[in-house]
RNA sequence: GCGCCAAUAGCUCAGCUGGAUAGAGCAACUGCCUUCUAAGCAGUAGGCCAGGGGUUCGAGUCCCUUUUGGCGCGCCA
């Protein structure tokens, strides 16, 4: 795994504080205790390439002016064999460093050693995580939420794997409680209405009004005929949702696979109910003296773990929705003994969040260890217009529509560029037809235009072949040091993704990565007249061609070798 | 009414544990193809970071408050 960086900054940290060790020595700063202080790139280039704020950060404790110390620091420091050739002090304080030369000549030779393991790192420490997203109810198409849900968790147990965790994909498939009823009850009426005409039954009014629900009891019908019009309506119920449920189940797989998702596990929700799980988890709760009984009905002392009360077992015996998600994420986390379990969640179940975690403590499971990333609302723009997105009215913009009107790598790359934490306004007609306006082809563009360098320069038969040291310190060009500057920070950005649940950080860097790589190819011939140069750029070409593979990877947009 | 989330360029969004002159893309304007893909590059213009207080060496970032918007608050899921 690639450390350059943090090896880099860990040697400008032992060398920041032996600096300032030696000036109290010298009784050139007080000896007071060492401050905390920070190491960043700066925003400016101008600043140098890493910043560090100890004089400002200790001038309180040593009593004495920011630039004093900075003095006192720089006078005693020593960077020989560090990565680092030279330090300023620069405004109130900041110590500027500089990368020597050989920092940059080693980006490159460790990105070709590490290929398609550049950027992963143990900064999860083999964790074993559990990432549970989209889930949608599969009495239904998907939605436009769907959509970015797919997208957040898939990249985003990508972005964690690559941290060095041990990662599963889940898919929970709510096929039991209320809503398969209402499922039931609304196949009934499609599939009675047949024989007995529109007039004659009514339809549920909380059913599914979609049309995905007609044809399947026409399906039904013209499989079975009327054998079911007469029978008792257990039987009928059950058969129809048998008949139904597991097409959509299908359906669920067969349109996120289009997308590009894939899990590991398809857990079912019904066999929470068939183990006992549902039952066995209230039964817990009441030994560990965390619920009550109200008007016949079992209740979570919610108030006393960071919720409200609330209902678990109806008067009518039936739990409510919050037991099977309750044992759920029991299962995930002491019965499978994941350490994390991530649930990526529409935004509209922000205050079901403290209740689940407010169980789970009750239960005597650190709650800590379930991460929710809750992410906003899509809605969708067509025509200027907001499009209400409403399963009920059978009028909602389902995913595999989406995914007919817009490319799935454009999809995956746009719902990618925003943190969960925005609205979207996803704006349909922009993303079918202005494509050129779309970062995604910028990006795909960059990687075609290294992939046609790299067939020219193999035609005339000038083949990437490993550098010497001296042959790569021929990258002095700012764009050739900005190109591998944004190389070496790519292990970082990794990182900073998982730790803030981020994978959008990814997409922003793999689009500062092209255009520096843009900014690269206008400045820079790879092919020419000297040798040792075309090599060292053409060193730098494959380099940059892996790590922009590597981040499209974590999100599974194609790289195209020509447009 | 209570709670959660937000408000940054004309538009869409960044700004990572508080750091230096607030950034990028799109839209607008001006240049750059006899040379590796112009789906590109270079440049110009565009801002009371919603308003007001506070905390400190230093605030778009933290705290309080007001305004505006989104989403929740059921023995629905």
């Amino acid at each position: 795994m690639s450390m350059l960086v943090t090896k880099a900054v860990g040697q400008l940290r032992t060398a920041v504080e032996e600096a300032i060790a030696r000036a109290q020595g010298k009784g050139e700063l007080p000896q007071a205790e060492l401050p905390a202080f920070a190491l960043e790139v700066p925003g400016d280039r101008a600043h140098g390439d890493w910043a560090c704020n100890a004089a400002m950060a200790g001038a309180r404790a040593f009593k004495c002016a920011p630039r004093k110390i900075a003095e006192a620091i720089r006078g005693n420091l020593e960077l020989d064999g560090t990565y680092f050739k030279s330090c300023e002090i620069a405004g109130p304080g900041f110590l500027n460093f500089t990368y020597a030369p050989r920092f940059y000549g080693e980006v490159l030779t460790d990105i070709h050693q590490l290929g398609d393991r550049y950027g992963a790192s143990d900064f999860g420490q083999g964790k074993r995580v559990l990432v549970e997203f989209v889930s949608a109810n599969p009495t239904g198409p998907m939605h436009i939420g769907n959509a970015r849900g797919g997208v957040l968790g898939d990249a985003l147990a990508s972005v964690l794997e690559a941290a060095g965790y041990q990662v599963e994909r889940e898919f929970y498939v709510n096929d039991a409680g209320n809503q398969v009823n209402k499922f039931a009850n609304s196949l009934e009426a499609r599939y009675l209405q047949i024989y007995k005409g529109e007039e004659a039954v009514p339809f549920p009014e909380d059913g599914y009004q979609g049309e995905d629900i007609r044809q399947h009891a026409r399906a039904f019908a013209e499989k079975y005929g009327d054998r079911y019009v007469e029978a008792p309506e257990g039987e009928r119920r059950e058969a129809l949702v048998s008949y139904a449920l597991p097409q959509n189940i299908q359906g669920l797989h067969d349109d996120l696979l289009r997308y590009r998702v894939e899990y590991d596990n398809w857990f079912r929700e019904s066999t929470l109910h068939k183990d006992g799980a549902v039952g066995r988890v209230v039964e817990l709760l009441k030994e560990k003296g965390a619920t009550y009984e109200k008007d016949g009905a079992v209740w979570f002392k919610g108030a006393e773990y960071g919720s409200e009360d609330f209902v678990l077992v109806r008067s009518n015996g039936v739990p409510t929705y919050v037991v099977p998600d309750i044992a759920y994420h029991y299962d995930k986390l002491e019965t499978r003994n994941f350490d994390m379990a991530i649930d990526v969640l529409g935004a509209d179940h922000h205050g079901y969040v403290p209740r689940l975690k407010g169980a789970l403590t009750a239960l005597g499971v650190d709650a800590g260890r379930l991460q929710v990333v809750l992410m906003q609302m899509v809605r969708l723009v067509r025509d200027g217009e907001i499009v209400k997105a409403s399963k009920r009215s059978g009028k909602a913009i389902t995913l595999v529509t989406l995914l007919e009107e817009v490319p799935v790598d454009a999809a995956r790359f746009l719902f990618n560029s925003y943190e969960p934490n925005t609205r979207i306004d996803f704006d349909l007609d922009l993303a079918v037809k202005e494509d050129a306006q779309n970062p995604v082809y910028y990006v795909q563009y960059a990687h075609a235009r290294v992939c046609s360098i790299l067939k020219n320069l193999a035609a005339d038969g000038v083949k990437p072949r490993a550098c010497a040291p001296e042959e790569l310190a021929l990258l002095t060009a700012p764009e050739e040091v900005e190109l591998i500057r944004q190389l070496s920070a790519y292990t970082g950005e990794v990182e900073g993704a998982a730790r803030a649940m981020d994978p959008a950080r990814i997409t922003r860097y793999v689009v500062a990565l092209s255009t520096l790589f843009h900014r690269f190819y206008n400045a820079c011939r790879v092919k020419g007249d000297d040798p040792a140069l075309t090599a060292a750029r053409l060193y730098l070409c494959t380099a940059f061609r892996q790590v922009l593979e590597n981040g499209l990877k974590l999100f599974n947009v194609t790289a195209p070798e020509s447009m």
